[in-house]
DNA sequence: GTGACCACCTGGCCGC
DNA sequence: TGCGGCCAGGTGGTCA
């Protein structure tokens, strides 16, 4: 499932196959699937305009179409692939994007969780979905102290904490247990019950695990793959997300699996106590 | 304001 | 083999 690592892939992957192209027509097969437009609306938006740029802030995706930004989501399943014009329509392809030289663009989303919505490109990070998650790990704001500061109020369990993307952006379900896993914190302590030094451990480790993960271009788990089934390498470095049973690579203890909020959370007994 | 819960979806897996 | 039930999970909405 995409978080920032794997979102930073498909825009790596997409920019360089993408910028440039005009867009001719686009058929919208799940409607539902477009929020704040019509589909009518959507398409007049859209078509005859240009892909500038793409943009990525957490988990959102941004085109950048000559003024107007398309923010997709990909949310649990969602893909981008780019195919000729003669290729036949997939099963699960619900928005394809027709440029003026022949080839789509295609949006592929097995369980249609996925989202677009489209905003002037001026209002992107004040009246958008952007607009309202927090700053990613790798920001200058994005401190221990900033942290403690916006979890100082809450008694959810800390992972859910992070998982909250108000909060902090960019995290999922799968980082999220890397990076309590190297920052020694058991998944269902209090958020606020934790010191400064706790904090920027793990801030610090969430820069490392994303940085990590957008090196090797992502995590591969069940269906994930980006444009062009480019698929991840970052699941051979897991500590412990998926690991139930097999042994902590630190302290040999066997992994866990438990559910945080509904969530399955994996972590090791012995490095991540739960005091 | 906060936290818990549910709906959205479909494919895969398991037990019968 | 076929069927039903459960599980996976990011986000937004509702409710207490």
């Amino acid at each position: 499932m995409p978080e920032l690592p794997e979102v930073e892939t498909v825009r790596n992957t997409l920019k360089t196959l993408i910028v440039g192209k005009e867009i001719r027509d686009i058929d919208v097969y799940y409607e539902k699937m477009i929020r704040n437009r019509e589909v009518d609306e959507f398409k007049k938006a859209l078509i005859g305009k240009k892909i500038i740029d793409i943009d990525r802030y957490g988990k959102y995706l941004i085109f950048n179409f000559e003024g107007t930004a398309l923010i997709s989501h990909l949310r649990m399943e969602g893909k981008y692939f780019f195919k000729d014009l003669d290729e036949k329509k997939e099963k699960h392809e619900h928005v394809i994007f027709y440029f003026t030289d022949g080839k789509t663009l295609r949006y592929n989303d097995t369980r249609k969780f996925g989202t677009m919505d489209l905003y002037d490109i001026n209002d992107v990070y004040d009246k958008s979905p952007v607009s309202k998650i927090g700053y990613e790990p790798f920001e200058k704001e994005m401190t221990g102290k900033y942290l403690m500061d916006k979890l100082s109020k809450k008694s959810i369990a800390i992972k859910s904490a992070l998982l909250d993307q108000t909060i902090i952006a960019g995290l999922g379900n799968i980082y999220v247990d890397e990076v309590l896993f190297l920052s020694k914190i058991h998944p269902t302590l209090k958020a606020n019950s934790f010191e400064l030094a706790d904090y920027k451990r793990l801030v610090k480790n969430s820069v490392k695990v994303l940085n990590k993960a957008v090196k090797l271009g992502g995590t591969t788990i069940r269906s994930y793959t980006s444009s062009l089934g480019v698929t991840g390498r970052f699941q051979n470095e897991l500590f412990v997300h998926t690991k139930q049973g097999d042994s902590c690579l630190v302290c040999n203890t066997e992994i866990l699996k438990t559910k945080v909020n509904g969530r399955g959370t994996y972590y090791c007994p012995s490095c991540q106590k739960e005091l």
